[in-house]
RNA sequence: GGCGCCAUAGCCAAGUGGUAAGGCAGAGGUCUGCAAAACCUUUAUUCCCCAGUUCAAAUCUGGGUGGCGCCUCCA
């Protein structure tokens, strides 16, 4: 399996620390508002690739913690006149409902950095003590001139990222790169005690604390969107590697960013739409489809007509999925038969086609072409008449590739009101009756109540839209 | 200024040295009472431009052009 490292900037092949084992971290939201579907694109890739490193035998221990005190979450709690514990729990709550939507697994850990001050404390002290730190009037900070390694992972030297440095002058730190490990309280703020007094965690130094402590000091894949590379994951490995003297992560994988208009989807910009603004419009599989459809680390522009062409093309494989359902409960021969036998054993070749995309650098746009054709060979070969033994394995297998991704996991009901149930056996009589203007009547009308009929030679076939 | 990414059909998008996957949309056809779904055929002698390396380049090298990102909170 390969993946594309960003501390390499090479796709490399993929060894973890312990053989069948992946440890993974990735990084989660800072709960104040509703996340973006730039967000979306990150965690679900995340969520997808753990699928699939769990598919392919690895047992995945997966972490994505919540920023839950932070500054943008103290200015809402302040206009809203609540305490910022209230808005990221409420923030929280509604991550698991988006995530859920867009079928986003639940990590084995969420870490909460309010839930780990104690750790992040200690971790900090363990930086003071090594001079990789300092702390000035109740502030601390991470001292980049005394690691040696510091740009190594966005490639730049120190003196570049000064020269280009847009940061405000504080005349507190050493070097203008200098960042924040412990904020000193200000009055009205959540804060915590600590050996340098009340303050609460900047930013960085929570994913280094929480990472360490659910996954150890060297984890296999580190992960979180391209924005991410600096300073944030820079800073981690800074703190990380610094503090233990080992190697933090051995694979960074950064996800591309969703664009607007081929500009960058951000919160600065203002130009994001919501999971909750698209889930009003869109089924929020259609979304994972969509982002599924090109690479990982690609730029995507999002737009109304690409997501609509995304639709049509998940309801092809829906409709693939369906038919091989109605054709099993229509089979008339249950064991394989020569006939079915002969193409049954072509379906191994497309899971090893699957396996091969993926898992190079998990190109999922190459996975699904593979699925596509799956869905054509399927369509083409299988059929009513078909033994069922067949079309139960060709079904298996569609689920199978479909699955991982996370995709065509929503089972529809099979029932109908009886009402609709009256209407589709009048139709039919119409249809006996060669009554086709009443037949097309209630067919108009089942469609309006969104119901779709399709009458195949094993009787009518239905499906909600 | 430093570091980096991208450019493939009407649209989206794989392919990174061996002669252009897949999806959407369009056109024609088969099936159907008509549809729908599905299937078949069709849509890039060519991969932003120029030069070079090579038996061979969309793929490698150099130079352009255009777009984007990070260096400030952001997934």
């Amino acid at each position: 399996m390969k993946l594309f490292n960003t501390l390499t900037r090479k796709k490399e092949e993929f060894v973890p620390i312990t053989p069948g084992e992946i440890k993974m971290y990735a990084c989660g939201p800072t709960v104040y508002n509703y996340f973006h579907i730039g967000n979306a694109r990150t965690f679900m890739t995340f969520d997808a690739m753990r699928r699939y490193f769990q598919y392919r035998g690895f047992k995945v221990i997966f972490v994505q913690n919540f920023t839950d005190i932070d500054d943008k979450i103290i200015n809402r709690a302040m206009a809203e006149n609540t305490c910022s514990c209230e808005i990221s729990e409420r923030y929280i709550r509604e991550y698991f409902k988006d995530a859920e939507s867009l079928g986003i697994l639940k990590a084995d850990v969420h870490p909460k950095v309010t839930e780990n001050l104690n750790e992040i404390i200690a971790f900090i002290k363990t930086l003071e003590e090594k001079g990789l730190a300092y702390a000035v009037n109740g502030d601390v900070y991470y001292n980049v001139e005394a690691f040696e390694y510091y740009g190594k992972l966005s490639k730049q030297s120190l003196e570049d990222l000064q020269s280009g440095a847009r940061i405000e002058i504080n005349d507190k730190k050493k070097n203008p790169l200098d960042f924040v490990l412990w904020k000193a309280a200000k009055t009205g703020e959540p804060s915590w005690e600590s050996p340098w007094g009340m303050g609460r965690p900047g930013w960085h130094i929570e994913c280094s604390a929480m990472a360490k402590k659910y996954l150890g000091e060297t984890i296999d894949i580190h992960g979180g969107g391209g924005d991410l590379v600096f300073p944030h994951h820079e800073n981690e490995i800074a703190q990380s590697e610094g503090a233990s003297g080992k190697s933090f992560a051995n694979y960074w994988v950064h996800v591309g960013y969703l664009n607007i208009d081929n500009k960058k989807m951000s919160k600065s910009l203002n130009n994001f739409f919501t999971v909750r603004d698209i889930q009003e419009e869109y089924d929020l599989e259609v979304i994972r489809f969509f982002l599924l459809s090109a690479h990982y680390r690609n730029p995507v522009n999002f737009s109304r007509d690409l997501v609509d062409a995304a639709q049509n093309g998940l309801e092809r494989l829906y409709n693939t999925k369906h038919n091989l359902k109605h054709f099993m409960d229509n089979a008339e021969i249950e064991e394989l038969q020569e006939e079915s036998e002969a193409w049954v054993k072509e379906l191994a070749g497309f899971r090893n086609r699957y396996i091969e995309a993926m898992d190079d650098d998990f190109n999922t746009a190459d996975g699904l072409a593979v699925v596509f054709d799956l869905v054509r060979f399927v369509n083409t070969n299988a059929s009513a008449t078909s033994s069922k033994a067949a079309i139960e394995e060709a079904l298996a297998l569609l689920m199978e590739l479909t699955n991982v991704l996370g995709l065509l996991e929503k089972e529809e009901s099979n029932s109908l009101e009886d009402e609709v149930e009256d209407l589709i056996q009048e139709r039919q009589q119409a249809r006996k009756d060669k009554n086709f203007a009443r037949a097309d009547e209630i067919r108009d009308k089942l469609k309006a109540m969104g119901i779709v009929l399709e009458d195949t030679p094993q009787g009518v076939k239905w499906k909600k839209i």
